[in-house]
DNA sequence: ATGGGGCTTCCCATGATGGGAAGGTCAACC
DNA sequence: GGTTGACCTTCCCATCATGGGAAGCCCCAT
C-alpha cells in the first residue's frame, strides 16, 4: 500500500503520516526500490489507533505510550486504564476552566442591554478589576497544566 | 513607565507587549531618546483590558475588535454584546466537544478492570471501529470551527 | 567609572498541521 | 515507445501565542 492509500484507509493525511514517522511515533516504513513508503494492513491499524486516540484529545506523547502498550500483548490493563483516567481528569479540568470562562462572560453579556446606546458592562468590566472575582486564580499560573488542545479534534 | 513596569502593572510580559505592538494590536509606543518604549497609565489600562479578554478565551483578532470598540466611546453596546455572545457560543461548542470526548473515554475506562491482566477494552476499542458510534462525525471536518485555544488561559 | 540590571532587536523553538515547490516514478492510454 | 497525469519524495515556510536567549546599548547607584 502506498502512503496515499494508507492515508485514505486510516483517516490520517499522508503529510501527518510522514510527520509521525519523523518524530518516532511510528517506525520508519518499508520502502520500494524507488523510495516509496509501503504500508501493511497492520500499519494501517496502528494509524487508525493513533487517529482515534487523538480524537480523544490524547496528546502525542501519551499516544506514543499507548501505541507501545497496545503493541505489547502482555501489558497489564492497569497501565492503560491509568493513562485513560489521567486523560479524563485533564479533560474535566479543561471543561471546568472553559465553563468558568463561559459563565462569567455570559453573565456579563446578560447585563448588557445590547441596544444602540454606548454603555456596556462588558467593556467596563474588562477594563476594571471586577472580573478577577469571577475566577479566583483557578487555572492561571497552573503551569503547563493544560491539555495540548489547539483545537485539533475538529479540523482533521 | 518602562516596558518592564508596564508589564508588571498589566500582567502581560514585556515580550508579549512588544509582540502585540508588532502585530498591530496596540499602537507603537512612544520612545525615549535612547529608544526605550514608554507607557502611560492609559496604555496600561489597555493592556489589562487585553489580558482580561484573553482570559476569557477571546482570540486575538476578536480582542483587536474589542479594543477598538472599547476605545470608541460612541459604539452601540449591541456590537459588543454580539461579540461576547459569539464567544460564549464558541465556548459552549468547545465544552460540548470536550465533554463528548470525556464521556466516551470515561465509559471505556470504566469497562476496563485495570488489574494485572492484559485484556483491556480501551485498547481494543481504540483499535476497532466501535468508537465511531460514540461521536458520529460531530466536530470532525467542521473546518476551522474551534476557538483558537492552545491552552492559553492557564499558563500566563 | 564600573557593575548589574533593564532595554533594544533579531533569531529560534514550540506542536500539530497545512501549503507548496522541485523533482523522481508509476501506470494507463494512444 | 512516448506522453500525460496522478502520485511519490524531500525540503522549506507558515500558522498562533508564547518563551528563551544572544549581542549590544543604556541608566542608575555605588
Amino acid at each position: 500500500m502506498n502512503i496515499g492509500q494508507a492515508a485514505a484507509a486510516s483517516g490520517i493525511t499522508a503529510k501527518m503520516i510522514r510527520y509521525y514517522e519523523s518524530v518516532g511515533l511510528i517506525p520508519p516504513a518499508e520502502r520500494t526500490e524507488a523510495g516509496y513508503r509501503t504500508y501493511s494492513e497492520r500499519d494501517v491499524d496502528t494509524l487508525r489507533f493513533i487517529r482515534r486516540a487523538r480524537d480523544f484529545g490524547v496528546p502525542m506523547d501519551r499516544v506514543k505510550l499507548l501505541v507501545g502498550l497496545w503493541q505489547d500483548k502482555d501489558r497489564p490493563s492497569r497501565e492503560v486504564k491509568a493513562i485513560a483516567l489521567r486523560q479524563v481528569a485533564e479533560l474535566e479540568a479543561k471543561i471546568a476552566e472553559l465553563t468558568a470562562m463561559k459563565d462569567a462572560l455570559a453573565a456579563l453579556a446578560h447585563a448588557c442591554r445590547g441596544d444602540g446606546r454606548p454603555d456596556c458592562p462588558i467593556l467596563t468590566d474588562l477594563a476594571g478589576s471586577l472580573t478577577s472575582a469571577l475566577h479566583p486564580e483557578p487555572a492561571r499560573r497552573s503551569g503547563k497544566a493544560g491539555l495540548g488542545f489547539a483545537g485539533h479534534a475538529g479540523q482533521r
